[in-house]
DNA sequence: TCATTTTCTAGAACGTAATTCTAATGAGTT
DNA sequence: AACTCATTAGAATTACGTTCTAGAAAATGA
């Protein structure tokens, strides 16, 4: 019988390895930092590091998958307490803002364009997507039900909510722009417009 | 043998590199070929692709580079032809789709998060986007003044107007979400409403 | 407890592919 | 022609991701 959960030393060895990795391609790149260079910030030998991620992408996409599952779950939490329609749709931007500048290393990495995905590793992403616009919508059908939020394609809300601050931020992140705070209540108007539905309380 | 008329001149041994390049990269990724794929696919020696592009990177780049170019410059025109506010806001969202459908290797291949830039390439790539949007700027400036247009940080723009359509064309370029034909007109509703100022004409 | 299996770690060896190097070729100039 | 400078070629080199073999540590079972 072979036993499916794994040593606690184990899951502490993968975590100080996904920090040394994201420390590392921060400072370097993905493309930049050597396996050498994971290796020895994190402490651990070649062998190691491939028997838990199989590859440098391997890494890579652990460490991604593992920023938006947590990023996914930070707003998860924000909408469930949103008492309203409204207070949702603003606070999905505010949180975008603050999540990005508490961690912008993750940020920065989730927003960086230099990792390639293996299939398995899209699958994986396309699954985290799907649950997270699926309990978004789940999240606001009420609001929708009572016309406070417009009836739209599924798949248009992710995009005209956080299209535009995730554009910004970006930006922001590539050192274009200045800091989202100036511009955050801004694009929670444009983000509840998009979105507000005919009958708008009070 | 070589008596092949001349030899090919600089600009058309880039081009045909670059061409190329985007062949073998959209089949394989940019990790996934090798310089001798694109060499080979070029028809030219290890040595002329790096005298032109002295690294992999630095094909990708200048691919990544002409393809912005282009795309603003496609933006732009559109632009400059609108005869109002509205207008102009409205063809830059289908003007984002009709491009993104026209070129959709090179759509693909700029929103494909596989590209570690340079210093340098970041620096033209920032350069690229300044001069893009102060045009933009330039060019909504009288519908600014004449109160058709909100007057708004400079930054914010681009953002709101095409920040929820390029969100939603990466999710579609991902698969992940049905072709952008059906909401186009939603996000250019959205994109109006977003930046649209308080004396709107009719 | 000891024997056995499974998971994990180590680091040397390997192979591939990016990059560098040296030499040669062609085009323009004087 | 002689000289230059940009361009091309492909062999040689180097770097780095990955694989391999062996062994240690923890879990399992008697």
């Amino acid at each position: 019988m072979t036993s499916l959960s794994e040593r606690p030393s184990t899951t502490s060895r993968k975590r100080s390895i996904l920090d040394a990795a994201l420390a590392c391609f921060s400072e370097r790149g993905v493309e930049g930092t050597t396996i050498q260079d994971i290796q020895a910030a994190a402490g651990c030998s070649v062998g190691s590091l491939y028997h838990h991620f199989g590859s440098k992408e391997g890494v890579a996409e652990a460490l991604w998958l593992d920023a938006i599952a947590r990023f996914n779950a930070a707003m998860i939490r924000k909408i469930e307490t949103a008492a309203s329609g409204e207070e949702a749709v603003r606070g999905v931007v505010t949180t975008y803002c603050a999540w990005t500048a508490r961690h912008a290393r993750l940020a920065r990495f989730l927003h960086s364009r230099d990792i390639e995905f293996s299939e398995d590793a899209k699958a994986r992403q396309r699954a985290l997507h799907q649950a997270y616009i699926g309990r978004v919508f789940e999240l606001f059908a009420p609001f929708v039900r009572a016309g406070e939020v417009a009836e739209l394609p599924l798949h248009a809300y992710v995009p005209l909510i956080s299209g535009p601050i995730e554009a910004y931020v970006r930006r922001w992140l590539g050192g274009d722009a200045p800091s989202p705070t100036r511009v955050q209540e801004l694009f929670a108007d444009a983000a509840w417009n998009a979105v507000k539905g005919p009958a708008v309380p009070h």
